[in-house]
DNA sequence: TTTATAATTGGAAACGCTTCCAAAAATTTA
DNA sequence: TAAATTTTTGGAAGCGTTTCCAATTATAAA
């Protein structure tokens, strides 16, 4: 491997000078310009990234702190921050925090200081698996951090959500516009924060609208296929005789749906779904599922480009407000 | 920030001996080991890993080139890659090949350069989206790669994939065995090699068992639910009576079964569906799909595993002749 | 006790870069 | 033309490690 050394002899000038070319700052004459390109070329100079660090302190990579990287859109997701970062001339980071979770108590921190220590110059935080406290106490020593589909007031700025209340609150309102008066509720992940805000929206359209549910019409979900088929027999079993359901995420519609069809349960001529999250397989079920279309790339853009601008010296416009949407589509019946 | 002088200076050794304790290697006495342990305690001290790279030209990261990130396996498998890698305190460094794919012919090899300049020990390289001239060429000053999903003979022990071809000729046997004698396809994109090679195990089994197929029977698909849609709508106007399709993969096949119910023809009752690759809600759809399962995380362990000791002389097992699997569900009817 | 051997130790050199500064060259001004 | 100013240049110092080797210390053998 050639280095900055090799460059300067062939080109016969110094170590600055190759430097400063490669770095694009500091002034050369047009003419070293060129011999040092030439030998940069002839020797296919790469610049070492190690060294390079080492004194700069930066490193031109951005970790990924996330314990949801097998979900749909995660992936889709990391898609999106990869690609804005290349664009970039930078790389990502990955690391799933939930693995070592799981083992002691501290391992969240453990593995975010192993990113740290790595050599990332910021780190987005995915997701609600890391507690407030922890983020808070790193964001301290560690300043450059983003959260994704997650807040904390300390740190507004530097958060990237949207509300899962509202939203929440939409689906339900969209059933009870729809006359349904009677309905069930199977639940994302109450362990989550945004499970919970979405399940408290819908709840509190309900009581806003005077439509009335006990709670033996809520179901707690886990966001899984499995557990939606479960929690959608369960509710089938208590006899309820409600008109709608409203699922925590589309794979518990999903699953809910193939579930009613074998029972021999029309949706939405008997029950009526909503989703969440516009999942890209609800437009292909049958019925098509009605959802909530929930920002998730929007926010993941804006994140890194947040990163980006502070950490490089950037100017990329962010968008912020993110826009939550009710796709209707053929799962929801008006019966009113 | 502490340095490994700090430390030194701190337990009164010289930097030799922390760099030993640091690494578990070369002797230590007991004494000084406990007070060096005892200064990196107090300093919290924590190596600079660029320092570390310049000089031993070790990364401990991995770097995965992939156009794919974005299906959903293969979120599941990044999670294979990552935790393991993780688990062996190594990295993973993400890079979405596709994206400057587009812009110059030879932007494939330059993400690679990137990605490797960025200061990776190895590289999986998944799915076969880089040209195998171009995987070659790589291969020959870059040795520490490994391949996912993809086969070259001449790095044949580097290569981690399943014969789609076998499993093509599974799903075809598996219908023709249910008396089905009359058969449409929708295969995978014929673009990627493994597509091709499943829709070729397929056509093989199909004249191995002298069940006749014309051209017409065949549509090319995207993977894509869109596109499943679409040709399964385009299959129904040819009106050619078949009795079984069998779908390039399951999200083809799912597009394939709600469209088929929303024309009122029932599945599998008028029509048997065989999917590909056993997608996680494939059991979750009505009716759950018969569909060809396939290991991808398996290969990914392998893979990773094998970088993994050849890079950082481990000795992890690594598992050889990756099992396709035929799941029977209620997709396919037997006609016989 | 002395000598031979083994274990431990400290620190200089090197890794490849950026940054800084003084020196040299080019340009402008008088 | 000479002096003042600006631009360009080379390379030493320093970033924080690992590695090596010579020196020291501990241990075993005689």
């Amino acid at each position: 491997m050639a280095t900055i050394i090799d460059v300067a002899k062939l080109a016969g000038v110094g170590i600055g000078s190759v430097s400063r070319v490669i770095n694009g700052k500091g002034s050369v004459s047009e003419k070293t310009k060129q011999k040092i390109n030439n030998a940069i070329e002839a020797l296919n100079y790469k610049p070492n990234n190690s060294a390079r660090s080492l004194v700069s302190k930066k490193f031109n990579t951005i970790g990924i702190w996330g314990t949801e990287l097998a979900g749909t859109f995660n992936s889709q997701t990391l898609r999106v921050i990869d690609h804005e970062l290349i664009n970039h001339g930078k790389h990502c980071l990955v690391t799933n925090g939930d693995i070592s979770t799981k083992d002691n108590p501290n391992a969240a921190i453990q593995s975010v200081d192993d990113l740290i220590s790595k050599g990332c110059d910021g780190i987005i935080f995915w997701g609600t698996d890391i507690s407030n406290y922890d983020i808070t106490y790193i964001e301290k020593y560690y300043p450059n951090i983003v959260l994704l589909n997650n807040h904390i007031q300390q740190i507004d700025e530097k958060c990237f959500y949207f509300d899962h209340y509202r939203a929440g609150y939409m689906a339900a309102q969209h059933l009870v516009d729809n006359g349904h008066k009677s309905i069930a509720c199977i639940t994302g992940d109450l362990k989550t924060e945004d499970g919970r805000q979405r399940h408290q929206g819908f709840l509190d359209s309900l009581n806003d609208n005077a439509v009335a549910i006990s709670p033996e019409y809520i179901v707690e979900g886990d966001y899984s296929f499995l557990k939606g088929r479960q929690s959608i027999l369960d509710l089938l079993k208590r006899d309820l005789g409600f008109s709608a359901v409203f699922c925590g995420n589309d794979k518990t519609a999903m699953a809910a749906i193939s579930t009613l069809v074998i029972n021999q349960i029309r949706v939405p001529e008997d029950i009526s779904i909503v989703g969440y999250d516009d999942y890209d397989m609800a437009a292909f079920t049958s019925p098509s599922l009605t959802t909530i279309r929930v920002p998730f790339d929007d926010m993941a853009l804006a994140a890194v480009r947040y990163l980006l601008n502070n950490l490089y010296d950037l100017n990329l416009t962010i968008q912020h407000n993110f826009q939550v949407e009710l796709i209707q589509r053929n799962s929801v019946k008006n019966i009113s």
